[in-house]
RNA sequence: GGAGAGGUGGCCGAGUGGUCGAAGGCGCUCGCCUGCUAAGCGAGUAAGGGGGUUAUUCUCCUUCGAGGGUUCGAAUCCCUCCCUCUCCGCCA
């Protein structure tokens, strides 16, 4: 959510801001919104510091015997009461509304970021490692997954439908093995404290994070419930500290998660229906950090770095792009996305994305830290990025490290995940 | 699932209709004091919103799990929901 003073007292920079975005955003609706909303809370108000000092008084006359009086001004104040009631439905009403407005409003993208409108204009920042040459034409992760028996698509439609996954032998254990080497790779050398959080939430954690109200159609819901099933550990790990004021010497805390998630993917059929790319449930470690806002953009960057040391100690060849700001998801103010290199697709396709938040999430999900030195409580500016996508990095292992026999090399650092196992073949 | 007890400030905890945004304690901050440390003494210490000033000061409203109700007036009485604890049942 965005901070409405900001708004009102920025409104063409702020116009201008969502415009690069592609966002509409009405500001003669907002400032009638706004305007209401002060009045109604200003007439409220001072019907209520009114009947505050009647009822006082009551209380007074009541205690000096003079019943009489105390009647009469209780009949007044009677009055008073039936009106604020009144007024004060008009009041949540108004209120309501105003927040309802806010919530729909995306983050501002930082000034860092570059103007764009779709995916075609995102800047790549760096590449890592040479995309390996083959002396053969290399299989996609389907026909290796199927070949090698690790992986049955089929018996996962039967079992559930479409756009699920069955992981079968040693692709159950490559699954297992990434999982535990990213979660051993971030707590002990990056210094993430290690959650595993509900795989479901509520309706305010899916709004402090900016899921609701507006992208209920990607989600699934629990029946009779106000649970959803999360789509990323972001939701649950974010919500940790959803309504506390944190001590300052505390920042930055940065949780590791790993959690399944699900999407319905509502919008993209048609898309990526091959293969495990694109998933109703797949597997992801993911990095979370609550900073203080005045260095969020550094740990924005060494996030990002500490999930690219994921792909460069299995030795997978990647590039770090920025989105534009027409690309950005609805929360951020800047995100980098972390592609790998798909040999089937002579192409890189995002495994990671790692994004800084400011403090969009923090107002909506009131995450507040109090200044060492005292004064008004500030919020935090909250990050996250995968570190990384599960059944992404398998599809770059099976992919980048396959042997024209078939069977695919487990990269070294692996190894000692798989039991000691190096290769898996027929 | 059944029976009972509870949810109060950063924490513990008192408070059953008005002088309660809330005793007391702990913690924290500042000052004093004492060779040092500890102890002691004094003062301060919730959040959000509106108005005013915009540097500070000021003022009003709301908030005692959430929502509704009774009342001139609710932390306190009533209803619904959520959560926690104890006992019983069931269970991986």
């Amino acid at each position: 959510m965005l901070d409405s003073k900001l708004i009102e007292e920025n409104m063409l920079e702020v116009k201008k801001k969502l415009d690069s975005r592609g966002a509409e955003f009405d500001f003669d609706q907002f400032s009638a919104l706004d305007l209401g909303r002060k009045e109604i809370i200003k007439k409220v108000e001072e019907l209520e510091r009114e009947r505050n000092l009647g009822s006082k008084k009551v209380g007074e006359l009541m205690r000096e015997g003079k019943k009489d009086e105390a009647g009469a001004l209780q009949e007044d104040m009677k009055q008073l009461s039936s009106q604020i009631k009144d007024l004060g439905e008009l009041r949540s009403k108004a209120e309501e509304e105003f927040r309802n407005f806010m919530l729909t409003i995306p983050n501002l993208p930082n000034d860092s970021v570059p103007q764009g409108k779709s995916e075609e204009d995102n800047k790549e920042i760096r590449k890592w490692g040479e995309p390996r040459k083959f002396d053969f034409e290399p299989k996609d992760h389907i026909e290796l997954g199927s070949t090698l028996d690790i992986l049955d698509l089929d018996r996962a439609a039967k079992i559930t439908g479409a756009r699920f996954a069955l992981y079968k032998g040693l692709g159950a254990r490559l699954e297992r093995a990434l999982i535990n080497f990213m979660l051993d790779l971030h707590t002990n050398e990056h210094g993430y404290k290690e959650i595993l959080p509900p795989f479901m939430a509520n309706t305010d954690s899916f709004i402090g994070t900016g899921n609701l109200p507006k992208f209920e159609e990607d989600l699934f819901k629990i029946e009779d419930t106000n649970y959803y099933l999360i789509p990323t550990a972001e939701v649950p790990v974010t919500n940790i500290h959803r309504d506390e004021i944190l001590k300052e010497s505390e920042l930055p805390i940065k949780y590791v998660a790993y959690t399944p998630c699900f999407r319905s993917e509502a919008g993209s059929y048609g898309k990526d229906v091959r293969g495990i790319i694109r998933q109703h449930q797949f597997n992801k470690v993911e990095l979370v950090k609550f900073s203080n806002p005045d260095s969020s953009y550094e740990e924005h960057e060494s996030l990002t770095e500490n999930a690219e040391r994921v792909l460069q100690l299995l030795g997978i060849p990647y590039r770090v792009v920025v989105l534009c700001t027409g690309d950005m998801g609805f929360s951020s103010a800047k995100t980098y996305d972390i592609e790998v290199w798909v040999p089937s697709e002579e192409t890189y396709r995002e495994i990671s994305s790692c994004s800084n938040f400011e403090d969009f999430q923090a107002r909506r999900a009131s995450i507040r830290y109090r200044p060492s030195e005292g004064g008004k409580t500030r919020f935090v500016h909250t990050l996250n990025g995968s570190g990384l996508a599960v059944g992404r990095t398998v599809i770059g292992i099976l992919e980048n490290f396959q042997e024209s026999d078939g069977s695919v090399t487990i990269p070294e650092a692996l190894v000692p995940y798989m039991g000691g196992v190096t290769k898996i073949s027929n």
